[in-house]
RNA sequence: GCUCCCAUCGUCUAGCGGUUAGGACGUAGCCCUCUCAAGGCUAAAACAGGGGUUCGAUUCCCCUUGGGAGCGCCA
C-alpha cells in the first residue's frame, strides 16, 4: 500500500497565470488524477510589494478555464506567518539559526566582488562570528548550513548531488521578522502533507537547501520531480519578451482552453505517435517516465493546429458562443438557418475563434464592409450585365441551395460564355465585401435570397455610378 | 565567474545496444478547385564533435562544444 499522492501548484501573484506556470500546474494536475491523488493550489504571497489581489483572481481564473480544478486551497501564506514563526521557533531552538547583522548593500557588494574575482556567489557566514552577542541592530535570521553533500534523488533527473560548500547560509526570515520562500515552502509543503513536489526546473538550485531545512526540522522530505523549462523561439526561457505568454491572452486571441491544455501537455511529455489527448486520456496515459528532461520551444504554429482541429470538432453552440466574444452577434441572427452552414464552411477555415468570427462578419452584420481593392478590381462595367442576368435568376428562385442554384448559375455562364472565375469572383466581393469566403454557392445558401439579392443590387449600383 | 541541468529533422518528439532512425507541426511539389481553406498523395529535413565499453552504438561512460537555469532580506 503506497501512500496517496498529494502533489501542488504555488504560483506567486505577481502577474497573471503564465505559460510555464501553467504547464507545471498541468502535469501537477495530471499526476493527481492519475493516481487518484489530491491537488492543492496555494498562493506563494509573501511577498507584500509585488503580491496583488487582481494577480489573484487572474490565476484563479486561468486555471478554471484550462479546467485545472483544485481538490484543496487555495490557501495563502500571508495567512499562515504564525506556523512560520512556530517553525522558526523550532529552529532556533535546535539551534540552525543564528543572527546576521550585514546590511543589504553590504551584501550585494560582497556577491559583487566575489563575482569579480571568479569566486562563487555566496554569503561568507561571517555573522557566524557573532552567535551569543546580540547587538542592537536589525538582523535577518540565517540558516547554518551544515558542512557534507545533500543528494537529492529526482523522480526525473536521477541523482544530483550538492556539495553543501556550494549552498549559502540562506535568510530564513527578513529584518521585518517576515520568512522567505524556501523556508515557507518547506513548512507549507510539509504542514500540507504534499508527497511529490513537481515543479519546474528552475527550482531544482533550490531543492539542496529545502532538503537541508525539512531534516533540521525533523520532517520527511518529499519526492522531487523537475520538469524541463518551455523557451521562446530563441530558447530563452519564456518571457514578456517573446510576446504572449499568459494563459489569458491565449484565451482573448481565440484559442480553446483544451487545446492549450493538450499542447502544454505535449511539450516535454509525449505518448508514442499520439498527438491529440482528450483531458480524459490524458489523465489515463500521464506518467512521469515519459516526461523528458530536455527544455523545449514553444510553438505557437502547432499550437494554432491543435486549435484548430478542436475548432473542427466544436459544436455549434460552442462556436456561436465563441465567436460572440468578437463579433456582435444578434440573437435573430443566431437563430438563422444559415448558421449551420456557415459554420460548417468556417471550420476548415478558421485556427482561431478570433479568426472565425472576423471570417463571419459578413453574415453577422447587415451591411458588407468592401474591401476597396476587391472592389476596383472586379466592380468592373462588364460584369453589370451579368450581374443583371443573375439577379434575374435569383429572383426566379425560391429555394437557394446549391442544388438548385448550381445548375441555374452554370447555365448562366454558358448562356454567357464566361468561365466560373469569371463571375464567382465578383460575386463574391459583392456578397462578403471581399475575395476569399467560403464557396460561392454555400455563401449564396447561407446568405438566402433577400439578402443575396439586396448585396447583388447593392453593388450594380455601385458599379453604375 | 561559480554550481547544477540538458543535447535525435527548423520546432514538438518516438527510440530505452542490432530500425530503411518513426510520427506530428511547419516547409516544398502535385491532386482537388469559383477564391481562401480543408483534405489526399509525395518530397526535402536529425542522431553536435571526439574518445572509450561492446561482436555491434542514436541508445551506456568520459571529455569537448553548444544551449538552459540558478547563484537576493523575489518566488
Amino acid at each position: 500500500m503506497t501512500d496517496p499522492v498529494k502533489v501542488r501548484f504555488a504560483p506567486s501573484p505577481t502577474g497573471f497565470l503564465h505559460i510555464g506556470g501553467a504547464r507545471t500546474a498541468l502535469f501537477n494536475y495530471l499526476y493527481a488524477k492519475k493516481h487518484r491523488g489530491a491537488f492543492v493550489l496555494r498562493v506563494e504571497d509573501t511577498d507584500k510589494e509585488r503580491s496583488t489581489p487582481e494577480a489573484v483572481e487572474a490565476i484563479l481564473d486561468g486555471m478554471k478555464w484550462l479546467g485545472l480544478d483544485w481538490d484543496e486551497g487555495p490557501f495563502f501564506q500571508s495567512q499562515r506567518t504564525e506556523e512560520y514563526t512556530k517553525r522558526l521557533k523550532i529552529l532556533e531552538e535546535k539551534g540552525w539559526v543564528y543572527r546576521c547583522y550585514c546590511k543589504p548593500e553590504e551584501l550585494e557588494e560582497r556577491r559583487q566582488a566575489q563575482k569579480a574575482a571568479g569566486q562563487p556567489m555566496k554569503y561568507d557566514g561571517r555573522c557566524r562570528e557573532l552567535i551569543g552577542k546580540e547587538l542592537d541592530q536589525p538582523y535577518t535570521l540565517r540558516f547554518k548550513v551544515p558542512e557534507g553533500v545533500t543528494e537529492i534523488d529526482d523522480l526525473l533527473r536521477g541523482k544530483v548531488q550538492f556539495d553543501h560548500r556550494e549552498i549559502e547560509d540562506l535568510v530564513l526570515a527578513r529584518s521585518d521578522g517576515s520568512p522567505t520562500y524556501n523556508f515557507v515552502v518547506v513548512v507549507d509543503d510539509s504542514d500540507m502533507g504534499i508527497t511529490h513536489v513537481i515543479r519546474g526546473d528552475d527550482h531544482l538550485n533550490n531543492t539542496p537547501k529545502q532538503v537541508l531545512l525539512y531534516k533540521a526540522l525533523g520532517v520527511p522530505v518529499p519526492k522531487f520531480a523537475h520538469l524541463p523549462l518551455i523557451l521562446g523561439q530563441d530558447k530563452k526561457r519564456l518571457s514578456k519578451r517573446h510576446g504572449a505568454t499568459s494563459v489569458q491572452s491565449y484565451r482573448e486571441m481565440g484559442f480553446l482552453s483544451h487545446a492549450v491544455v493538450n499542447f502544454l501537455a505535449r511539450i516535454g511529455w509525449s505518448h508514442g505517435d499520439q498527438e491529440v489527448f482528450s483531458k480524459e486520456e490524458l489523465i489515463e496515459k500521464f506518467d512521469l517516465d515519459h516526461v523528458g528532461s530536455s527544455a523545449g520551444v514553444f510553438n505557437e504554429e502547432k499550437l494554432l493546429w491543435l486549435n484548430q482541429h478542436y475548432i473542427k470538432e466544436s459544436s455549434d453552440e460552442f462556436l456561436l458562443d465563441g465567436i460572440s466574444k468578437f463579433l456582435d452577434v444578434s440573437p435573430d441572427r443566431r437563430k438563422d438557418p444559415g448558421c449551420a452552414l456557415l459554420l460548417r464552411t468556417l471550420r476548415d477555415r478558421s485556427q482561431t475563434l478570433k479568426e472565425m468570427a472576423e471570417k463571419s462578419a459578413f453574415f453577422f452584420s447587415e451591411s458588407v464592409s468592401f474591401d476597396e481593392k476587391a472592389v476596383s478590381k472586379f466592380f468592373k462595367a462588364d460584369v453589370l450585365d451579368p450581374f443583371r442576368k443573375l439577379k434575374q435568376v435569383f429572383e426566379s428562385l425560391e429555394d437557394m441551395s446549391e442544388d438548385v442554384v448550381k445548375p441555374r448559375f452554370q447555365e448562366l455562364l454558358s448562356e454567357l460564355d464566361l468561365k466560373m472565375g469569371k463571375l464567382a469572383q465578383p460575386l463574391r466581393v459583392a456578397l462578403v465585401g471581399g475575395t476569399t469566403s467560403p464557396g460561392i454557392f454555400e455563401v449564396i445558401e447561407m446568405l438566402g435570397k433577400e439578402r443575396v439579392l439586396k448585396r447583388l443590387e447593392t453593388a450594380i449600383k455601385m458599379i453604375e455610378s
